[in-house]
DNA sequence: GCTCTTGGGTTAATATATTGACAATATATT
DNA sequence: AATATATTGTCAATATATTAACCCAAGAGC
């Protein structure tokens, strides 16, 4: 993982829409400046971690004085690229397409939803939140009227190495895989996999090695 | 984190439920043995991170051999505490409530749905997959009659440290948290946060820090 | 304006995680 | 039955991540 050719760990890079979340936060209850250690201890991290990691990015404090929340929350979410006005598609509207489509809160941080897809020929021609689905055969000549950014894939394990394939060979730069399976293609593609399963197995994990019951 | 008092790291557990799902496949396919290192160029992974991580827990090979998958399999899911019967309950009827309630693979995976609950009184009585949504104010009662392991909260982070609060006092053993809010709780459970915005941020860093576009 | 305090950036120290190496031991082969 | 091969469990080496320490610039107080 890099930012301006200089190496960053991912793990650092995970903590930015942290750091995002709570600046914004912050922002909205008119808090002007911050210094890394009182975020710190709102965050429940460390003072060092923060300095270290916003340095990976650039010097956006002040000795004596802090950080600007509102400068500092800015210069993150242009880091993370939120002000890129990038578009997203939703492939395969059952149930988690469904809520994912009507997730407002990815809207709110400027990722916008322009197409649903589904190889249900009963789906298509509905609509959810203004989109109408339409059918995957249509995927192609879609592509040739948008840009499309994101595929959100929201279908099962069966159809995922075909489907991205699909979207990678029209050029899409980024996979947000739901599937329950690992996502690993050739081509110039980004992705981020979301196994929720695999989460909650972490927490029975933890609930059943946890000492007091 | 730590099984038989012995420390494991929480890297380690995150990769257990990956490690469950190739065997899983494997069994399906009737394969009856591999090797660490088979096992690592399936998964991509190397061979002693495997053997690393499974030493944490046990020794379930053998040398010359390999290990047993089926054996392996259900070690693993015993670990995770995937054959306890968990039961959960969904806090939160809306869009990704509902999706949750219909994501058949926890079940699959030996988690057992027992109670949807909303503060919506418009939703209280409606069914999904033949669970009846409840009024949050009938949680308490609930509880007296059911033995409730995981609460699943999809509300809005403004409700969240209340009820989360509220089903910690109920004697709930882990919180599958899906709010826009770090949980940090006072009490005897253990939490997993899933930040889907986190996620679709982080992959937009990805992208936007990509070197090809 | 001079001094004191705050607090970021940076380097060093420590802790954690991953990978590599190999002896020990089981299986496979002849 | 003896030998060759496969492959684990474990220890050591390396790499990565986190935390601590400290220097020095900027602001605050007088």
């Amino acid at each position: 993982m890099f930012y301006n050719d200089k190496k960053v760990s991912i793990a650092v890079v995970r903590r930015l829409p942290r750091y995002y979340r709570y600046l914004g936060e912050l922002l909205k209850n008119d808090v002007t400046r911050i210094s890394s250690k009182e975020l710190s201890e709102r965050m429940g991290v460390t003072a060092s971690q923060i300095r270290q990691d916003l340095n990976c990015f650039g010097g956006f404090g002040q000795q004596g004085y802090g950080y600007n929340v509102e400068y500092l929350y800015k210069e993150i979410g242009n880091i993370l690229g939120l002000y890129n006005g990038y578009t997203t598609i939703i492939i395969g509207a059952g149930n988690l397409g469904r809520a994912l489509a009507n997730h407002s809160s990815f809207e709110k941080r400027g990722f916008r939803l322009i197409g649903i897809f589904d190889i249900n020929r009963d789906l298509v021609g509905e609509e959810i939140r203004g989109i109408k689905i339409r059918h995957m055969d249509e995927l192609e000549d879609f592509f040739k009227e948008n840009r499309v950014d994101i595929g959100i894939l929201s279908i099962p394990k069966e159809g995922v190495a075909e489907v991205s394939q699909r979207l990678v060979n029209l050029g899409i730069k980024g996979l947000w895989n739901f599937s329950y399976a690992d996502l690993n293609l050739e081509g110039d593609v980004e992705i981020e996999n979301v196994h929720l399963s695999d989460s909650l197995m972490t927490l029975s994990y933890k609930i059943t090695q946890h000492k007091r019951w």
